[in-house]
DNA sequence: CAAAATAATTGAACACCGTTCAAGTATGGG
DNA sequence: CCCATACTTGAACGGTGTTCAATTATTTTG
């Protein structure tokens, strides 16, 4: 039985679970695979376009509300709040995975749904098509940038010491310190209550 | 006369200033400068502490205003906005200036004064210790993002096509279109609108 | 001034990396 | 059975960061 693309992308996601973006590289994930790196290049044009797939992989369990028409559908800003946890849980899942998601974003904009998600909802909060548009930038960078932080501090804690920092005691790997959560969600909040002001006064 | 560690960074800087982080690797940096790549490892331990060293340096010309004792002092807000925007100039200076920056905070932070500014004038302006800090890092993850993905978007656009766009015609590099300066203050506005109403009814 | 100590550089290697491609091997359809 | 298509191999190309014994400069000291 010849290989699929669905076992490469497959196998890839499991590097990246379970040892990060730094130990999935072409010739290791054709070694796990049982085959030679020329073989990859069959299913995949190259290593950015499987880290594309990737990204849409790892953000692919995050639901997304169902869009009601027109402004005021669903409960406005809380269902912003929903998603942006959701991401953030979904990112957390892969180890790397908010710097994956990163690049993808970074190299081909628009292509992950939860994020232009994030858009829609806003504009469907009453915010303005410029307000929405750009609201949902200041989120989304905020969302990777804090998740990214999250988990390369983590990683960083694990193996070896980080540059000053109190606080020991390693937890398991994979969630978060507590109060992650808490955290991340201030962001949030900041970020829609100025959202909301706007939309209160539109300068 | 021998090489210094000062030549080093600043043969660094050029080449990050005129061709990118993708061409800023150990080797064609000792080509620059006339020596094996081995001879680079004297003046600097790895490519990684090089990289923070330039962060510093792309953040250096950051004017931090003089901060007057207890809270009140300056002008409140309207100095984060002034820090914001000088932190993005600085890092425009420079392509992939974002990135770079974003890699020295991921692995060192606190170690780049204009970023560990924000959340001393956020606390100037009255915020508490929490949401000085968690407000600072609201605001610097949206700066890093929003001006790399400025960077990127300008780089991938000068050099062949970038996915569906818009908007033709190219102007000069290293200056971000130009409603980019209204576009990255919208975001800067929000969080601090956002800030600005959580102290006036703290949770 | 010569000799010892230190500073700096070389040259070569190690162990990787992403990507390409001619040649080979399967596999299913006519 | 043959052929076309699908897939894989094996090998190479041109890079990457980093290490280290040996070597060359330069400075300090007796």
């Amino acid at each position: 039985m010849p290989l699929t693309r669905e076992q490469v992308v497959g196998a890839a996601l499991a590097i990246l679970r379970d040892f990060g973006l730094a130990d999935l590289s072409m010739r290791r994930l054709a070694r796990d695979l049982g085959v030679q790196p020329g073989a990859l290049y069959w299913h995949v044009k190259n290593k950015q376009e499987l880290l594309g797939v990737l990204a849409g992989r790892i953000l692919a369990g995050v639901p997304l509300p169902a869009g009601g028409v027109g402004p005021g559908a669903s409960d406005g800003l809380g269902a912003v709040r929903r998603v942006a946890a959701d991401i953030r849980t979904a990112l957390l899942s892969v180890r790397d995975g908010a710097d994956v998601v990163s690049l993808a974003q970074a190299l081909t904009p628009e292509s992950l749904a939860p994020l232009t998600a994030l858009r829609s909802l806003l504009a469907d909060s009453g915010l303005g098509e410029r307000q929405a548009r750009w609201g949902a930038r200041t989120l989304t960078h905020y969302i990777l940038g804090a998740v990214a932080e999250e988990q390369t501090h983590a990683e960083l804690a694990a193996a070896g010491l980080l540059a000053g920092d109190r606080e020991a005691g390693g937890r398991g790997a994979g969630s978060g310190e507590p109060g992650g959560d808490e955290a991340f969600r201030f962001g949030v909040d900041i970020v829609l209550a100025g959202l909301a002001g706007l939309s209160a006064s539109p300068a």
